[in-house]
DNA sequence: GAGGCGTGGTG
DNA sequence: TCACCAAGCCT
């Protein structure tokens, strides 16, 4: 099938069956074509529709967001996870607010947080300059259309995309053609359950003529994940504060605000003894698993009611008493939220 | 190249 | 309950 042609059927179906009421589609412009890619990554279209409304609501435009407080821009994103993606949005505004929005490859890879992928989906959607992408939607397309076997993620079948996926590529339409290839891949051309029947590239997919839908494309081969264990501490004060702890600003929920950890329940009283806590209640609550991508997580959660000292002058910035029954402009990673939604119920 | 980095939905 | 997955990028 030629480009061309390819192009034809693929526009074709955009123009009957593609998404055009995404949030970030009106108006388009490309602080917001920006900021729906780099919530994209690794996340749904369904997820990210309230993240970018909040966004776009608080921060109308790019300069905004640069001037915001870093803390401000993680409490927007909580909940949203991959946190690397806020902090390096917020730098890249910063970036974009002194020197102008880049509207090249080369200058828009330079962005923290934007990758090649992300740079041809900014410069296709919001400039309609002719540049390939290749996501998690394309490579699924691609790698069945054309019959690619093998990891995706490997260089010699990534590069193999990446030039089938720039082979394809019109001049003309292109912002079409990357959100059209895009929605192919998110309602059609699906992981499990494809709808082959009302695939415009049928007549042409490899995949589909030699009945290989369901194999490609082809997994990763999964590795067992480690299991890690901890206690998070519920400190509560008399004015029924919890104490909190700014995490390290990378790693693991980096830059957000969480409960002390402890390695083992036994180190609860030195802990305590350390910050100058007395402990009046103690009470072991149910040990739960939360999952990230590469290990499980199984905490054991101790509510302490504690007296502190007045004026216990806790490191400056790093540990505050939150009334979580109060205000929630704070960047609380998804399981600590959980865990004070329970306490509220009560 | 391989591993770090979240979360919520699904079968 | 659990493995797997969804618009990647960075080190």
């Amino acid at each position: 099938m030629t480009p061309e042609n390819f192009q034809l059927q693929l526009l074709a179906w955009f123009d009957q069956s593609g998404r055009k009421d995404l949030p970030w589609q009106h108006p388009i412009s490309s602080y917001r074509v920006w900021l729906s890619e780099v919530m994209l990554q690794q996340t749904q279209v369904v997820t990210v529709i309230p993240y970018f409304n909040k966004f776009i609501k608080r921060y109308p435009t790019v300069n905004e967001l640069a001037n915001a407080p870093l803390d401000d821009v993680l409490s927007l994103w909580a909940g949203l996870g991959y946190y690397a993606r806020a902090r390096n949005l917020h730098k890249a505004a910063k970036q974009i607010a002194k020197a102008g929005f880049p509207e090249t490859l080369e200058s828009l890879v330079d962005l923290p947080g934007v990758g090649r992928s992300t740079a041809g989906a900014v410069l296709s959607i919001a400039f309609n300059k002719s540049h390939a992408i290749l996501d998690g939607n394309v490579r699924r397309v691609l790698a069945r259309f054309k019959l690619i076997e093998g990891w995706t993620g490997g260089s010699a079948v990534n590069k193999q995309l990446w030039d089938i996926s720039e082979y394809f590529t019109p001049d003309a339409r292109v912002a079409d053609y990357t959100q059209a290839i895009m929605d192919l891949g998110a309602t059609v051309c699906t992981r499990s359950k494809p709808l082959c029947l009302q695939c415009p590239l049928q007549s042409d997919c490899l995949a589909l003529a030699q009945d290989k839908v369901h194999l490609l494309p082809t997994p990763k081969l999964s590795k067992k994940i480690p299991v890690k264990q901890l206690v998070f501490i519920i400190a509560t004060n008399k004015n029924g504060e919890i104490l909190l702890e700014k995490r390290p600003p990378t790693g693991i929920w980096g830059g957000l605000w969480s409960l002390p950890e402890l390695e083992n329940k036994q180190d609860v009283s030195a802990w305590a003894d350390k910050h100058q806590l007395v402990i009046h209640k103690r009470t072991e609550l149910k040990v739960k698993r939360h999952t990230f991508s590469h290990y499980h997580l199984d905490y054991a959660p101790i509510q302490l009611i504690v007296d502190s000292p007045t004026n216990n002058v806790m490191e400056a910035g790093l540990r505050i008493w939150y009334k979580h029954t109060q205000h929630k402009n704070i960047a609380l990673p998804a399981p600590i939220n959980q865990l004070f939604d329970e306490f509220k119920e009560e």
